[in-house]
DNA sequence: CTGTTCTTTCAGTCTTTTCTGAAAGAACAG
DNA sequence: CTGTTCTTTCAGAAAAGACTGAAAGAACAG
């Protein structure tokens, strides 16, 4: 591996990482390498850098493009092609949500939504049922919120994630002041139409 | 696998989600089970239920504690060891977010900061360093709102997912009206002294 | 076309992880 | 104590997963 201690060191502990998030960890040292660097390498490079195979490298980009993690780009005057991160590490964040929810969390709320309505076989199955409608909601509830917060621009999202759960006072302040709560809203922009508050708020 | 099919579709499900989120299918498959269960279940039922070797159960439920995911108990006139999940799902989450962190996201602050205050030995190495910096904040930032709100009872974390990135307008009545903002909140209970507003807002 | 350069595929090998049975250890009832 | 029941450990077997080299495929310049 001919990389500067820094890169080296960073690599090495997001490939570990990568395999504990259920990552292969030449997958997660191959997108740490291109997240590092400060410009986009091509397959080669990145074999070389890495010291793995090239058809090793051939295989983790293919992954890596599969959860849409890198981009592919043409420099004038090299036929080879480049792979890069996206600028903007809230994209990755972004993109690394939506590709989880898409594999793993739909699959799972389906599993369960077909389980919950299927004929129950004995008592036990009534009580699980309970168990997995439970746990379905709680998944629900997750992703709602995850899909709304997705929506919003990255300056919104920071100050949100800032305001941390100090945003529970303003919530009692809300429903303390229902009215001036809701004539505020209607004048804030970019509040879709049918946004009302759930009744129980 | 004597299971009802119920079960078993379940159990087998997360065993498989288990392997994609780096738990080992084994350790899914007996969490599930314990779920679903309405009672705490002994190693050897656990062993004929799943069709495990009573050791690799034993090694299961050791992992499981050692994440503090399942519960250990003696039942009156039965020397054997029973397991069970905790009965609220939201205790759940909230275990497995502090032991991922406490695991893998504190590390790799740490493995960060090392290397953003460590010399930079070129010029591509300081630009490394400012990805890192980001990486690093990004984190801090998300970790810090995980922390904030897992101090929330469940009732208040429920209420605030729910209103998902309709908070956002709250945001921004209340920047519109700092001072109401402030002094409602002051009456709000539970306001951890120097709780105020970071300036940025 | 042809040759060159780059990329992908895949069968087989190698590595890592998981799982098992056997044996040792622990807890206790009698 | 002794015997019984339950639990853990661990070396080796089995399974799963990752990696490679060789060969085929693709893209293109000349």
């Amino acid at each position: 591996m001919e990389l500067s201690p820094l890169t080296e060191a960073f690599v090495l502990h997001f490939g570990e990482m990568g395999s504990r998030w259920g990552i292969n960890r030449t997958v997660g040292q191959i997108y740490a390498l291109l997240y590092i660097s400060d410009r986009p390498l091509p397959a080669d490079e990145i074999a070389q850098k890495l010291d793995f195979s090239r058809s090793n490298v051939s295989m983790g980009l293919k992954e890596l493009q599969s959860w849409r993690l890198v981009r592919l780009q043409h420099l004038p005057g090299d036929r080879r092609e480049h792979f890069s991160t996206p600028d903007d590490i809230w994209e990755i964040v972004r993109t690394l949500a939506e590709q989880r929810r898409r594999r793993e969390v739909d699959p799972t709320l389906s599993v369960l939504r077909d389980l919950i309505v299927a004929q129950p076989a004995s008592e036990s199955d009534k009580l699980a049922q309970n168990k997995l409608r439970e746990m379905h909601d709680l998944i629900e509830l997750l992703v709602g919120w995850a899909d709304e917060v997705s929506k919003l621009d990255t300056r919104e999202l920071v100050q949100l994630l800032k305001l941390g759960s100090r945003v529970v006072s303003l919530l009692e302040l809300k429903n303390r002041l229902p009215v001036l709560g809701r004539n505020a809203r209607r004048r804030a922009e970019a509040a879709p139409p049918g946004d009302d508050m759930e009744p129980e708020f």
